[in-house]
DNA sequence: CTTGACACCTAGCCTGCCTAGGCCTAGGAT
DNA sequence: ATCCTAGGCCTAGGCAGGCTAGGTGTCAAG
């Protein structure tokens, strides 16, 4: 309903396959305790994220079928690795931009 | 086209009315100024929004019809100033989210 | 043998920013 | 006289994309 991620979606995935969040299910739970609980995406928001992520050549993935239960473990291409790093810079700039708008108090 | 306010729109314009921009001309005006040219808004997304704050009653305007050029002129409501400091709230905890989870570097 | 956690998927709703037009006045330039 | 630019307002509709709400299936515990 509310959009609580701010248009900051494919950034955060991104951030979270990063920091080691290999497949979807995880990136849910990275995402949720890496933010203190305030990103509790339901899936149906995160699996098409990874997947317009992985058509824009910024994952990579394959199926990973460890006895039982099959897992889609994704990876960063170069491309998301940079995406990441342009990604943070461009947050920094919004967030300090709506900082001066919205002042410091 | 990329949506350049991340959800943030209300809050930038109550925080632009807030700081004296009195009317939607001005508010554009000034949330280019005072985010350094980064919030650049079209007319066609200002007003609209200056619409819907006035239907939620955060914002109240009348016609000054100062010598020729007619325009609406805004002020917050009580209820715009609660919401408008609701909103710098949660714009720092979001703020704080997303650092958390994309990292300092 | 049912519950719940793990794990994946997608059609379509809905919100809301933006495009692309429209209208009008004032003042300077041509 | 006429045009252009800046100021000032407005809205229909396109469209992106987060979310709802449903689906599939495995595994461990009670």
């Amino acid at each position: 309903m509310t959009d609580t991620t701010g248009g900051q979606l494919e950034l955060l995935v991104l951030a979270a396959v990063d920091a080691g969040a290999s497949h979807g299910y995880a990136v849910i739970e990275a995402l949720r305790a890496r933010s203190g609980g305030a990103f509790d995406l339901p899936e149906g928001t995160v699996y098409p994220a990874l997947h317009r992520l992985e058509a824009k050549d910024l994952l990579a993935s394959h199926w990973a079928d460890g006895s039982g239960r099959r897992r889609r473990v994704y990876q960063l291409t170069s491309s998301g690795r940079r995406a990441l790093r342009e990604g943070r810079r461009d947050w920094r700039a919004f967030a300090r931009a709506v900082a001066s708008v919205v002042g410091a108090p």
